[in-house]
DNA sequence: TTTTAGCACTCAAAACTTGACATTGCTAAA
DNA sequence: TTTAGCAATGTCAAGTTTTGAGTGCTAAAA
């Protein structure tokens, strides 16, 4: 690819971003200062390398998936991270009286709000997360709520009923033993180790005897496993031209609504990640770039930043503002 | 009107909310016997009425709002509950072991399913509830988490930040003491309660001391007021023909994430409502039709079950099965 | 008085036509 | 290698025609 290639693509990137209409080999030449016939040679021979397409014979060319892509490796992905468009998120994350949560829905408020995409935040698992403290509260003679609380203040409730007249002394045994048992333990051992407990030792008898509170508490501690998320924007993305289409619409409220873009969204992979088109394996998601950011807590959880737009997309933006957004929230996590 | 023309009406409506064509006069000539001249002769007397309306000069008829408000108040309302086709909820809510929340998430869901509307649930609020217990867990050195549990086991939590090192005895003594107090005080007294003790009675001197717990748990209450809601069956609901029109449908999306839609179905009424097109204050919902019903918990809580969907809705089945649901979300709350 | 048959009329929706326009690809000259 | 020029292509918007469902009205029948 010549340097004025390289430049052209460029251009039709930017543009088309811009204006969401095929770009003309005319707009171009006064920009570039050749005539609109090279410009032409050019582009054709990007689009037979497959960078650029037309949307029919004689319209001027969108980038392809492979433009997009080329785009964002060589320009977007480059940018050093710039904060100086981020004043708002600056003061966002830097509120140091809110607690954790109430930032980050701010910060996705506001992410969504400036690139007109729907924005996610995802986790993190409380998965592994420890024990601090478990529970059981009587409500009244024969309802109980158990409570499990981690080392980072989430908590799950599960409510029980008890068949019998709850005796006090004995089930404050029940909790003192859970509590020693479990204390530290990471949510995500905790099944296995209180079945491990109740086979081979000596509490087999004492937790055996309360079974419903047993498996009470390990229906709360499954809850845990259940993906928090956040997500907003889905107004302010309908009104890009891409979703003029009604069908696509539909289509992608039906993708947010059942919950299928979590499966995008909580990919394994680490770091950044962007995905344009059909990169995406979710056919309803094949006009859609979806871009997610991974943060980690100092005790191994991982938790997601996204967002979800056209492919059309502002990549110069999104992306500088992902990276800093996925920082400052495991910043959040590392100030304990 | 006539029994004739009673019955044309009527037809209109079931034919128009099956079909979402506008009805003409040789179709029903065939239903009723008598001629299409005849029916036309009816039909027009309906219109002159306000009963139906057309969609251009020769069209066949839709009914307006005013239709469908008599159709309701004739037919839809008085049908005795029969809970013939309610199986599948007789089986949700004849569940003894699921908790409420999952009971009522999954009557939403197949109400939803059931009407291809959005359906929605929203409190019952805290409000009432009383307070069961208040705690404090510490979860590091400088790190504790505030919990507040109700008598109907919702619990609130808050973290705080304690810049000095925490003496656990003395705050041990913070709690037992808001305990004493504000067990079994509803949610809504709690910080008038609060207040008070700290300015006439003794306590002053404890509590002040910790100004900071004493905030962070108003704020953990403060939590309780928050609308609890489920919401579900956009999706579905968006195929309908009605919203073939893209801006419809684009500010229908805009008016439920914004939460707009709360302000129709949190109204004050008590019971069953039905709000039809332009019935609704909020003109993003003009040619919506809101169906809600109020139940009530026994310490005088109220929750809302709500439907939401094109004016041309089947109200036969809906209203009915808005009812019923109403009716055993509240047996819920009543067999503690 | 009510109902019906018959007919002219209306309008929306779909199918087709037309012209303006932007843009391309190609060719031949600079 | 770049450029000017020009025919060819396809979209879009506006206008036209056709079709069909449905009405309103009138005069006759029940």
């Amino acid at each position: 690819m010549t340097e004025r290639q390289d430049k052209i693509l460029k251009l039709i990137v930017d543009e088309y971003v811009r204006t969401a209409e095929p770009i003309g080999s005319k707009s171009l030449s006064k920009i570039l200062k050749v005539s609109s016939a090279t410009i032409r040679n050019d582009m054709s021979s990007l689009e037979d390398d497959g960078f650029i397409e037309k949307t029919h014979t004689s319209s001027g060319r969108i980038p392809s998936e492979k433009g997009y892509r080329y785009y964002i490796e060589t320009v977007a992905k480059t940018i050093e991270e710039d904060t100086d468009g981020f004043f708002e998120f600056e003061q966002i994350f830097s509120n140091k009286e809110a607690n954790r949560d109430i930032i980050i829905k701010e910060a996705i408020n506001l992410l969504s709000e400036a690139t007109n995409c729907t924005a996610i935040s995802l986790g993190p698992n409380a998965y592994n997360s420890k024990v601090k403290k478990v529970q059981l509260v009587q409500l009244s003679l024969t309802h109980g709520l158990i409570l499990v609380i981690t080392n980072y203040g989430h908590v799950e409730s599960n409510e029980i009923n008890l068949d019998e007249k709850i005796d006090v002394d004995e089930l404050t045994k029940v909790i003192d033993l859970l509590n020693e048992l479990l204390r530290d333990t990471p949510i995500s051992k905790v099944s296995e180790k209180l079945h491990y407990e109740i086979e081979h030792n000596q509490i087999k008898e004492l937790l055996k005897y309360r079974e419903t509170i047993v498996d009470s508490f390990i229906e709360a501690f499954s809850k845990f496993a259940q993906s928090r998320y956040y997500l907003t924007g889905q107004a302010n993305m309908l009104y890009q031209p891409e979703f003029n289409d009604i069908d696509k619409l539909r289509e992608f409220i039906s993708t947010i609504e059942n919950k299928e873009i979590f499966k995008i969204v909580n990919s394994e992979e680490e770091g950044m990640s962007v995905k344009i088109g059909t990169e995406n394996q979710i056919t309803s998601l094949n006009d859609i770039t979806v871009i997610s950011s991974t943060y980690d807590t100092i005790d191994g959880e991982k938790g997601t930043v996204s967002l979800v737009g056209p492919k059309r997309m502002d990549y110069r933006k999104a992306i500088p503002l992902i990276k800093y957004i996925a920082k400052h929230i495991q910043k959040l996590y590392e100030e304990e």
